[in-house]
DNA sequence: GACATATTGCAAGTCATTTGCAATAATGAG
DNA sequence: CTCATTATTGCAAATGACTTGCAATATGTC
């Protein structure tokens, strides 16, 4: 975090721990009730803002009215599919390259960036 | 209005008027400032989700942390490209079969929806 | 026109998120 | 290591989008 040019301070470490105990996106409330009022919900939010400005989380929208944050760790950009009956959440990559070319030249848009996300049913809950 | 069995009331025809007007994704706030308090804000909230169970409205989230709402009259299911300039937002048709069908067998969740949304520069802005 | 009840307006409530500000704690100069 | 500087925190209050309860009102029907 010291390479950010940023204090190492208690918040931010348990707010990285949380995100990285739930390893997929995940709600404010859910990190608050993790972290038991280790530190201060405004302070979630504050930690979660500068993250994201240090382009270390993701900001994830399932439409439920609240943001949801991921670690930026390991993988590519990719996006999700949420089981809507289990609340199950799954990675997914996909070839996109071809379906942003094709955007561009039928809209005259630069795109530069998207949200894609997918609600269904997982393997168990069919 | 009829043939969805409910009564056509002056909040209702006002706000499909509204939302005829911007032909576009729109807010409450939008549509309320336009309709100058002709009618109640809570009352365009309830004709809103009266229009999605009807399922005459799509609802479509850009991420600004409030709903749009868009006529369903002419096209086919389709999604949109947001100017993050000048707001401008257009309407995009794609072909995407083949995505969800990947997206089912790589997965093997059922896809039963997708939100997708672009965001850029439209031609005038770039 | 009168009735039954679907619908509205208004006030209050909820939920996620933000902001102001005084108290506190992380660094780093000495 | 000690202390000062100032970034950061906690708390309380504010905001914004939406929802809800309920009494007043308007619509479609007989
Ligand atoms: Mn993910
Ligand atoms: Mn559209
Ligand atoms: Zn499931
Ligand atoms: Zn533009």
């Amino acid at each position: 975090m010291a390479k950010i040019g940023i204090r190492y301070t208690k918040p931010r470490k348990l707010v990285f721990e949380a995100l990285t105990h739930f390893s997929k996106p995940t709600s404010v409330a859910e990190i608050n009730s993790y972290l038991k009022n280790r530190i201060n919900l405004t302070s979630i939010y504050r930690t979660l803002d500068l993250l994201k400005k240090s382009d270390l989380v993701n900001v994830i929208l399932f439409g439920e009215g609240k943001k949801r944050y991921e670690l930026k760790d390991k993988d590519e950009h990719h996006h999700h599919l949420v089981c809507e009956n289990c609340g199950d959440v799954k990675d997914i990559e996909m070839q996109e390259t071809n379906m942003l070319k094709n955007v561009e030249e039928q809209s005259k848009f630069k795109v530069l960036k998207h949200n894609l996300e997918f609600f269904g049913l997982c393997q168990d809950c069919q």
